[in-house]
DNA sequence: TGTTAGCACTCGGAAGCTAAGAGTGCTAAA
DNA sequence: TTTAGCACTCTTAGCTTCCGAGTGCTAACA
């Protein structure tokens, strides 16, 4: 049977008011807090329906009701408010964007920075490079004496760079040369074809040979680098802010997993791309991660680059405020351009469902 | 009165037995634990004198005793072996940087994680780079058709680069004149003139002059980081392992203070370079870090750029370890390429005592 | 039939108490 | 000068008690 009316009510407001304090949900407490009088009584006898249908549950006896997992999951699908975002915050987080940017120069770490400042959450960024024919140009700039290379590619919008050093030096002007003879196969798209085709005239071990397998492995590197993705994660000492994390060994557990790029990478990547996505706790599959919540969405760096930017909260985190902030993010720096008339629409079609299907506990 | 060579020894083994065991040590588990059999009650008057000059402090009286920070200060300046570093273990750090380096390509981060790895603490990380005169090219990129650019700049071991988005798009072939221009300029050592004596043919609002600024503002900005020092801070979370750390909000207070990265390069600005520096807790004159102490030393990357590498570790961490890994590693690094007959004096020659002369408490 | 008041019951947490144990300081003897 | 012995102190763990918040049930009420 459905949830009726008022469950649905009840539960919105147990779980608000526990995102709001951490503390289990009385119900005489709650009685108070609604405008149309409802007897603690009532409450009592709905809570303990709603506790059968596996969307509550007791720390102990006398203590309250805390919402599970399910709970948050049918809240963050049918419960929440959405809150609109207003165009002016929208600028506001343009403004910010372009500043941080300004001084970073890197939309990765940028990202985290202004999320987590917005939103005080620990947040996480991602950025996803798709492989292919990517690298648009390169160039070889001559440090010491031709003993080290500056390897520099230039992409879509990004620049990436490399030191190598050589054990043997190559004349600057037979740099020039070879920067010219990639740049050319780059553009003819037969890079593949440049190795094999000057090995013969110079030996594996002089220094020519060397800087260029060193230019081509960084390409192909930089290329093939579908899903090299660069994560950074901002500010997790907020993550101690949380109450529920008296454990200091759990918080342990949590921070080390986190530590692990590839980790907070592997959570990120199943998403649905264009959407906020809601991950809660025991959703994520990890143990460690099971007492939080991961909220995130991507947002469009160009054409072949895609951003995730997350947050990581406790489970109790308030949903409304993190979707909003993210929604208003990604529309802010995805349009960065043609801000305008789509902000009408912020938040309404955003899709929060997600994660697995119905709560099965 | 100095102090006896029986009180010295027996200071050495309270520091040595609570960082082992970070428990308050007794004078009868002491007692046992010598080989020379000196009775507890003999430990016991000793340790009164010993307390009564502020060595040691007692958690309360019938805890044992725990060191004060007086006497980490005497033990690093006095009591403390250094350990020898082997050959071979040099060679090692030697080439896990070599292997961290290649995927990194950045030496601060991978000193850091190598320093990390070796002693099991957390580590801090800052590269310092001496101003004036450093940039010795400069390359102009362009990416869509003029509107961005990519700068790059290329000092004496060092490559940054920055993208700069134009307004008013840039010809290429007129940005290929514009490098050279800079070029020339910071060849001869004229970079100041280059603008005004272009500007009265170009407009301040079109694209070349925006360029020409962008890439001067760079430079200067560049050059002048005589204190731009880039701070790295690996594995915070292993700060979370120490015991003393139960009150997750004073944990929560340094960590905020450590990821504030001018107060990381503040702490290890005021070391003696080429020595092991030790602070300990107070000694670092910030309230957050009173338990935790700081052991950090300097290499040189270059003639202009010099590193910073230390570790973090509440104030009975091993110091002997610390103080052989971090010079070891200064060793190795700063070696990379004469490390030979130098090496047998390792430790030996290492200047440690620093921080407020004489403990003061 | 749904709602509410009332009441007995449960259980966790705080406060208070006790006993055990570790360690000290002092004294007196070796 | 060192050591053995002993009284004393103080923390910690374990136990008990008590309070209160919150529940579940029943019976009355709308």
């Amino acid at each position: 049977m459905e949830l009726s009316e008022r469950q649905r009510r009840i539960l919105k407001a147990i779980i608000e008011s526990y995102i709001d304090t951490a503390e289990p949900v009385g119900s005489k407490s709650l009685a108070v807090s609604f405008d149309s009088p409802i007897s603690s009584a009532t409450i009592r006898n709905e809570m303990s329906e709603l506790e059968e249908r596996g969307l509550l549950e007791k720390p102990h006896v006398s203590a309250g009701r805390v919402p599970s997992y399910a709970a948050y999951r049918l809240y963050v699908n049918e419960l929440m408010e959405r809150h609109r975002t207003a165009y002016s915050e929208l600028e506001q987080i343009r403004r910010r964007m372009q500043d941080i940017m300004r001084e970073m120069d890197d939309i990765m770490v940028s990202a985290a920075r202004v999320v987590s400042e917005m939103t005080n959450y620990t947040s996480v960024s991602v950025l996803n490079r798709r492989g292919g024919g990517r690298v648009k140009k390169c160039e070889l700039i001559a440090m010491d004496e031709g003993w080290s290379y500056a390897v520099v590619l230039v992409g879509e919008r990004e620049v990436r760079h490399k030191l190598l050093h050589l054990t043997a030096p190559v004349e600057p002007s037979m740099a020039a040369m070879l920067s010219t003879a990639v740049n050319l196969a780059i553009a003819e798209g037969r890079l593949e074809y440049l190795l094999p085709s000057m090995l013969h005239g110079i030996g594996a071990q002089s220094g020519m040979y060397m800087l260029i397998k060193g230019v081509i492995d960084f390409i192909r590197q930089t290329e093939n680098a579908s899903d090299v993705a660069e994560v950074y994660v901002s500010d997790t000492a907020r993550l101690l802010d949380n109450r529920e994390y008296q454990d200091i060994q759990r918080m342990r557990e949590l921070l080390d997993y986190m530590s692990d790029r590839s980790n907070v990478r592997d959570m990120v990547s199943r998403g649905a791309p264009e959407r906020i996505n809601i991950r809660i706790g025991p959703e994520l599959d990890e143990p460690s991660m099971r007492d939080v919540s991961l909220v995130f969405t991507t947002y469009a760096v160009d054409r072949d680059t895609k951003g995730i930017i997350g947050i990581v909260a406790p489970t109790r985190m308030d949903y409304a405020a993190a979707c909003a902030k993210l929604a208003a993010f990604a529309k802010a720096v995805s349009g960065m351009n043609e801000l305008g008339e789509k902000i009408k629409d912020t938040g309404e079609d955003d899709e929060y469902r997600n994660g697995k299907p119905g709560g099965e506990a």
